[in-house]
DNA sequence: CTGAAATGTGAGATTTACTCGTGTTTGCGT
DNA sequence: ACGCAAACACGAGTAAATCTCACATTTCAG
């Protein structure tokens, strides 16, 4: 169940691989994905629509292949900010706002495959357990900075997972879809003071 | 694009209005959004395609009305919770808890319902927009209880807004995919306290 | 009773995901 | 250079699903 139909042997099938990904990731952002048939996105791709297939079993692989590549590189510069983290051991409020601002740029960063991957998708069993995961190793980071901080409270696993999910609920409704008269700067903001107060209370310094 | 073809004018077919909307229901919750076909809904609801088409444009017409029936009951219930609350005016923690609560009321009522319209759908804009319009009511309201309870801040419909994402996403999760080892009763009872802490803190009593 | 509007029907047109038999290119041993 | 097997590419065709439309039936006001 990688998604993955044949790994490729030579470097000219790499290049279709490569092709029909981006393809995808096109068409899946100008028309969604149910608005994107499997024969264009081979078609912008300048392939066949065999070829496709021999790379990827169904319509949905490609989509798996996508959020696999979102998320590896969303994994790669969460664990940069926790390496960094660990090494500088700053208080509280700098650690909170550097796991928000990192989420912040997170959603910033390609807000149309965030919004693919978040929204218009069918979310399939495969694409969740996948997003589950990364949300588990975020937690998991996340909870070893709060019991650092002294911050983690009688169960800093459920803590820490209740501030990944809100954060990453709250971010992206700020920038993914502001509400009238509220900018998606101020509301930031206010997730940044509203986590600072909720974890700090009760543990001054 | 209200979902709705035509609006029926006699008894009859308000009856086969309904039969094809709880087919639907059925079989898109055992058989999830795209493993439903729209003759099998009809089929089950006991009457022709042609008919099902007379009265839904399309698939996700039928998805569009169920949420629309899912919404509004929800509407429902969190009134009847803000009336209450106007009433009786309690505290911060007996508002928080209340609100929390029925959150949690709401995600175990119907949770094949909810993981359908959250999780297994393609999420169209059309969808979307029904939701972000619950989501804005509910967090007026909500800002009305922060602002009588002296917590609103600079920002009451900001923070409000940030309440109603937080608390669904973190109940959602709680009730629907409990992580290893924590049970969402550990789970909910830390929320409550997660944003009691957040919202009291420098306005005690 | 009558006609017109509302409702119901289902064969089939259209679209789309996916297959498979076949052709082409590449790497490699000799 | 040559031949050959494996890897790669092709695209018409198949199966299955969505949705249409011309026609049949039911309801009801006058």
């Amino acid at each position: 169940m990688t998604g993955i139909r044949k790994k490729p042997r030579q470097q000219r099938s790499r290049a279709t691989w490569d092709a029909i990904l981006e393809a995808a990731a096109q068409l899946f952002g100008e028309r969604g994905y149910t608005g994107t048939t499997t024969n264009k996105v081979a078609e912008r791709a300048g392939v066949s629509i065999g070829s496709l297939y021999q790379y990827f079993p169904n319509k949905e692989a490609l989509l798996l292949a996508l959020s696999e590549r979102h998320m590896e590189e969303s994994g790669a510069t969460l664990s940069a900010v926790f390496q960094q983290l660990e090494q500088e051991r700053p208080d509280l409020e700098t650690t909170l706002t550097s796991l928000i601002e990192a989420t912040v740029a997170l959603h910033r960063h390609n807000p149309a495959m965030h919004r693919l991957l978040f929204e218009q998708t069918p979310r399939s069993a495969a694409l969740m357990s996948r997003f589950r995961r990364l949300e588990t190793l975020m937690a998991t980071a996340v909870a070893g900075q709060l019991t650092r901080l002294g911050v983690g409270g009688p169960h800093p696993e459920a803590r820490a997972l209740l501030l990944v999910q809100g954060v990453e609920a709250q971010v992206h409704g700020a920038v993914l879809a502001p509400p009238e008269g509220l900018s998606s700067e101020t509301l930031v903001e206010e997730i940044k003071a509203l986590w600072l107060t909720a974890l700090r209370s009760g543990h001054p310094r």
